[in-house]
DNA sequence: GGAGTTTTGAAGTGTTTGGTTCAAAACCTG
DNA sequence: CAGGTTTTGAACCAAACACTTCAAAACTCC
């Protein structure tokens, strides 16, 4: 039919991810979209039809990736306890390594507060993983891994906010040894 | 000797710590700033020298005055569990209030990756939060309200980042429940 | 009240922003 | 190889950006 295209959509929005989740929405220009993605404006614009449109789609990826990665841990078989430790020992080791933080926290915080359509996306997500969280706990203390008098629903809440905790204060100079101390303070509810 | 100010200057750092906090940095323009400030252009880089040196002394003004109050909670006559209990209340009434989330997180994400000052502003703030929490912790350890098996450094980092969590997680959608659930189960440490 | 100093308002600086235009080049199908 | 379609590169756009300039206005001090 045509002239096909000399790239490949998918590399360009892995590219985009990464120097949006590196530099934040705004500070990522299109230029600099152009230059990580390897396309010139038109081209980005034709497939992309703009910078937002362009995030959005990096976002929806990162979220899809963030959320198979974890899941994976917590539905495979072993004790509940050892999941959330190897839960928190991903999130340390990302934090410890790269120091790029979390694609979704950084726009949950810069995005979020003036875009409905975004803050909905986050949103989701966020129950999506807390339904996770919350069957694996409910199981667990079905088996009797998790005292009786600990609610499932609560502790998806609470290991939730201890993974944005540790990455927050990763971010806000704490070492790794904060941070593993963070771990095995949140893991005494295990 | 000269025509003097029109303005307060202390008042027009607090409108520009709002600005720069609801908005955050990038996206607050200079224009942003001189309609928050009732500054003219003029007046703006007369006596704060460009944006950036207003972000730095309203970022500052911020962290000052909350670890005061955090302070203030903590170094009460009261015991331990209450105390910690009324942090997190507070972080909650902020959160579940006006949605604006935290001026030093938001930063933190921002650009402390790419602003070494605001870097070690942030972390020298971070070291000052977590010495008031060991303390007060190491106390409350010696006076038996704490298992001695609890080392307050770790219960410190972990407080810490279990208010950090929840401002974050509140930002991506959780409800009142939800930021109760996280300060219960962090309670349970206590 | 006049000298001296600072603030103020309006207009304007060059640069960067996200986004567009359009003709030429590249390709597939027939 | 020719027809039809799409991609591509370079140049271009208006708007917004952080910031400056400068003369006039406002004030204090002597």
């Amino acid at each position: 039919m045509a002239r096909p295209r000399s790239f490949d959509e998918d590399r360009a929005i892995d590219a985009a991810m990464r120097a949006f989740w590196a530099h934040g929405y705004q500070a990522t220009s299109t230029q600099d979209l152009c230059r990580a993605t390897g396309l010139n404006p038109s081209s980005f614009y034709n497939t992309f039809h703009g910078k937002r449109e362009l995030f959005l789609r990096a976002l929806r990826r990162y979220l899809e990736e963030m959320s198979a990665v974890q899941a994976e841990v917590l539905e495979a078989r072993a004790p509940v306890r050892q999941k959330v430790a190897t839960v928190l020992e991903q999130v340390i080791d990302d934090e410890a390594g790269d120091r790029l933080g979390c694609f979704a926290i950084n726009t949950s915080l810069e995005l979020a507060p003036r875009d409905p359509e975004i803050a909905g996306l986050l949103a989701r997500d966020y129950d999506r993983r807390m339904a996770v969280f919350r069957t694996v706990f409910a199981l667990a203390r079905a088996e009797g891994q998790i005292p009786a008098d600990r609610d499932p629903g609560e502790l998806a809440h609470f290991v939730n906010a201890t993974v944005a905790g540790i990455r927050v204060v990763a971010q806000s100079g704490a070492d790794r040894t904060a941070l593993e101390a963070i771990a095995r303070s949140a893991l005494r509810l295990f």
